[in-house]
RNA sequence: GCCACCGUAGCUCAGUUGGCAGAGCAAUCGCUUCGUAAGCGAUAGGUCGAGGGUUCGAAUCCCUCCGGUGGCUCCA
């Protein structure tokens, strides 16, 4: 069982049934048209099942699905062998002359650049063939014995999306058929209701049904409002955010939200971030943008005044209010938005500080998942890409290598493990994001800690060194809690809507058994008030177990029943979210219990 | 932005081949006064996302736009 686990994806017998089965669908598919008319692209197993990149003369619906899984499934009934044909790169473009996708993944191998993924590659590769029934494709394998090893029962389309040949938005959009395959129809069964339960976690349909936020269509998409409900979530993410930070020698500054075209000139902005920014407005001949991020004007905070290096490493924080012009088709919920709150902070040090300030950053990290209770999340050093120079990144190779060094060491030294991924940084520098994935599997960066060595020399920023001399400062910036809107996104889904008590945007609702109850519970409502707890009392005419179900509806953690007895004894009849009950427990007693959970930010009951 | 799909009451969703717009929950008003997940009744609520077209007649067919979903691209 043990051996089974460590065994790789790659090396699987599902790995080789998906892939058989991408091919067995190009066939369906390429079987639909006159000959010549289709092309085929790449057809890889994925997490969870495989795709197929078609060019065709028509677009595909999902009503193509019955016949395509039809004719698959006859298909795997007539068990053609899986042949292999180790081919010349010559034979292999005589063969698919027609197929100039094909064409030019062959160039690739043959020239020793890329895999057909288009991932570069080391050594000198094999250029193979798999056939199975009439169906050739260029594959490096592996695949099923034949197609009969496949249940067509454990197999579903899924769905139908454009994809950009090579992923490259300039190069052609392709027809991408995604598809589902499992050893049995059980384990397909399985796989559907895991999506549908994830469905049930989806911040979206949550954040909904809890009240804690909306968008409206005159408002604009990715342009959120929260709710009462919300807003009280991200009051105590700013009041974390506010003790942590003052702990670890932060200083609160507030920023304007927009500011004249020449500072975003400068900056770096417009010459590498313009897409993403909303276009300028024009007042008395002046041009202005909204900001896409914070760190130009805490720039120009530390720039205000002659800075020594007695007064380094600086930390500047702030909750600024950043607008970013995402493209509409990738909005997501609160995940990505176009206006959204970060909660942000530029560290202004020398090289010499560098490693201890970004590892204090990192720590902060950690000291929030603690809290949090996140535990799957990977860390990704994103560094520039050669190619991006000039374009997405500042022109300036030495300092790019250099600061990424400077990352790995510190990351290295502070025994934390991360990845690296190439062309995934800052404009201005090399990055460490956290990465998590929302309920339905796609991946966000939360939390970021950035290297900003380009910024600093473009807006002139210097302090004195102990030689008296002036000098460059390096700038981090860091937002361990992502911005507002992605974190509670975020963490709607992690708790599946079950916040701790401390962050619960109603903490306790207070139960009337009859009407006759109700002063007692207005009395109760106001002395936790008054000791700021979020507490609403339920006056309606409904049951209790309808008032209840109500409450559990909403989450709240804390459902106080009072009746006779409880009035009578000064009382509360405690029913907690997981159903637990605890009866007759002294108004005192709850009370002092509530404060210590929301004190110690507890994530227990 | 691109490809495919979807949009009916505040929410979840019915609405046959084009023929008078529906249900449950929520809301409001009564009644009910009840011990741990739905008490009963009544009322109100919709330019069927918007605009245009086809038709004797459009929620239903066609076009454009807006918004959303699944992807691609991109990202805190």
């Amino acid at each position: 069982m043990a051996e089974k686990k460590e065994e790789r994806y790659e090396d699987s017998e599902l790995y080789r049934i998906r892939h058989s089965a991408a091919h067995i669908m190009a066939q369906a598919v390429m079987e639909m048209f006159e000959p010549g008319e289709a092309q085929i692209a790449i057809g890889p197993p994925i997490a969870e099942g495989f795709y197929y990149d078609f060019e065709l003369p028509r677009p595909l619906t999902p009503e193509d699905f019955p016949a395509i899984e039809k004719r698959m499934a006859e298909i795997i009934k007539e068990g053609h062998k899986f042949e292999k044909k180790v081919v010349s790169a010559k034979e292999a473009k005589k063969e698919f002359k027609n197929q100039v996708y094909k064409v030019e993944l062959i160039e690739g191998l043959e020239n020793g650049g890329f895999d057909e993924y288009g991932e570069p590659l080391d050594g000198p590769p094999e250029i193979s063939f798999y056939t199975h029934d009439n169906f050739t494709d260029l594959c490096r394998g592996p695949h099923v014995e034949d197609t009969s090893k496949i249940n067509p029962r454990g197999l579903k389309l899924m769905s139908i999306a454009g994809a950009y040949w090579r992923g490259d938005e300039k190069r052609p959009q392709l027809q991408r058929v995604y598809g589902t395959a499992w050893k049995t129809p059980k384990d397909l069964k399985r796989h559907l209701w895991q999506i549908e339960e994830a469905k049930k976690r989806d911040h979206r349909k949550l954040g909904k049904e809890l009240q804690i936020f909306t968008f409206d269509e005159e408002v604009g998409p990715g342009l959120p409002l929260w709710s009462p409900r919300g807003a009280a979530i991200i009051e105590e993410l700013e009041k974390l955010g506010f003790e942590m930070e003052r702990k670890r020698g932060y200083q609160r500054v507030r920023t304007p939200h927009i500011t004249k075209s020449d500072l975003f000139l400068r900056s770096g902005h417009l010459p590498y971030y313009e897409e993403s920014m909303y276009p300028a407005m024009e007042m008395e001949g002046v041009s202005y943008y909204l900001k896409p991020m914070n760190c130009p004007f805490h720039h120009k905070i530390f720039a205000s005044q002659m800075r020594s290096y007695r007064e380094l490493p600086m930390r500047l924080a702030e909750y600024g209010t950043c607008y970013r012009y995402e493209k509409s088709g990738e909005l997501f919920g609160l995940m990505r938005v176009r206006s959204m709150q970060m909660n942000d902070a530029h560290i202004y040090c020398s090289e010499d500080q560098f490693e201890k300030e970004f590892m204090a950053v990192i720590d902060l990290y950690l000291e929030y998942f603690r809290i949090f209770g996140i535990e799957k999340y990977v860390m990704r050093l994103g560094t520039h890409s050669q190619a991006g120079l000039g374009e997405k990144y500042v022109d300036n190779e030495r300092l790019w290598n250099k600061t990424a060094d400077m990352v790995r060491d510190a990351m290295r030294n502070g025994g934390i493990p991360f990845v690296e991924e190439a062309d995934e940084a800052a404009f201005y520098g090399p990055k460490i994001d956290v990465q998590i994935w929302s309920a339905i599997g796609r991946e966000f960066s939360l939390a970021t800690n950035q290297v900003d060595f380009a910024q600093p020399e473009r807006l002139d920023l210097k302090f004195i060194n102990q030689a008296g001399k002036e000098d460059v400062p390096l700038c981090i910036h860091r937002a361990p809690l992502s911005t507002h809107e992605r974190m509670i996104g975020f963490l709607l889904e992690h708790y599946a809507g079950n916040f701790p008590v401390w962050l619960s945007p109603e903490q306790v609702r207070i139960i009337p058994i009859t009407d006759k109850h109700n002063d007692y519970a207005v009395h109760l409502q106001k002395q936790m008030f008054d000791l700021g707890m979020r507490v609403e009392a339920d006056l309606g005419s409904e049951r209790m177990g309808a008032k209840i179900r109500q409450a559990q509806g909403f989450k709240v953690p804390y459902m106080l029943v009072v009746g006779d007895r409880e009035v009578e004894e000064e009382t509360v009849s405690l029913r907690r979210r997981d159903g637990e009950k605890i009866n007759d427990m002294p108004v005192g007693k709850f009370v002092e219990l509530m404060q210590e959970r929301i004190a110690e930010r507890s994530s227990d009951l």
